[in-house]
DNA sequence: AATGGTTATATCGTGTATAATATAGCGTAC
DNA sequence: GTACGCTATATTATACACGATATAACCATT
């Protein structure tokens, strides 16, 4: 009859928010950047200039992410009044009926909100 | 006649967010604990819990904090579910109407919230 | 000049979170 | 047994963001 070595159950050094065994305690943020108090950058902003990037169009961005034509609108001009140059030129008219392309003042504001919140989403996964 | 030296400007290495002299880009956030989807923990919430340990009822903290008092028992009665153990002890009725007790696991929770939001702050300072 | 699909703009509807209000139930102290 | 002020609960009102809808303005292409 040979021993058989049964690994002793090593519990997991409880973690400060998952005490409990079968608690299921998740932290969650949000993160954004305002300028003179009003929203400027955060994640639905960058998605839809990523969008409008690949797209070509504000309609068509919108459509993508199921938000309404007057939502998006909406949001680039406020992200145009607010960045310290415009992020998306639009044109109105001619072929297609008009187009929306991204700056790149609007590259560089994606790369730089992206590049914020993966470091947060380290700090939410570091704070478990 | 003394030479007085005069300190050359020193320009602070322009952050990724305040790149433009006049700008001010805040970085702002929110952050809480979920369990099963559900808000447990937030800072509204460790707030009405310190007003409860401070005033020693619901009503009482409800008033000073500018809070509905239904809304100040809702979450009263969601973070006693949500937790492992009740935050907060009640008693109906008997000298004053009754009155909601702190117990220790809510006095844990908001220390541990506070640490949190804390290292929350840091996170958002350090980011700028 | 007719077309087409976009930008631009206004209006109305709707859903959701919260406040406001009302009322019942409770139990100790007097 | 009355009074007090809180807990407990339901109902109604309100504020705000957003969707839905409609329509005008625009302009290269044909």
């Amino acid at each position: 009859m040979t021993k058989i070595k049964i690994p002793k159950f090593k519990p997991k050094k409880p973690s400060r928010f998952s005490r409990h065994p079968e608690s299921d305690y998740v932290i969650r943020g949000r993160i954004w950047i305002e300028k003179d108090g009003e929203l400027y950058m955060g994640w639905g902003r960058a998605l839809l200039l990523e969008h409008i990037d690949r797209l070509g169009s504000i309609a068509a961005a919108a459509r993508a992410m199921r938000l309404s034509y007057r939502n998006a609108w909406l949001w680039v001009e406020a992200m145009n009044r607010l960045a310290p140059a415009p992020v998306v030129e639009k044109t109105i008219g001619g072929v297609g009926g008009g187009h929306a392309r991204l700056t790149e003042e609007g590259r560089k504001v994606i790369t730089e909100y992206k590049e914020l919140r993966a470091r947060f989403q380290e700090f939410l996964k570091q704070a478990k």
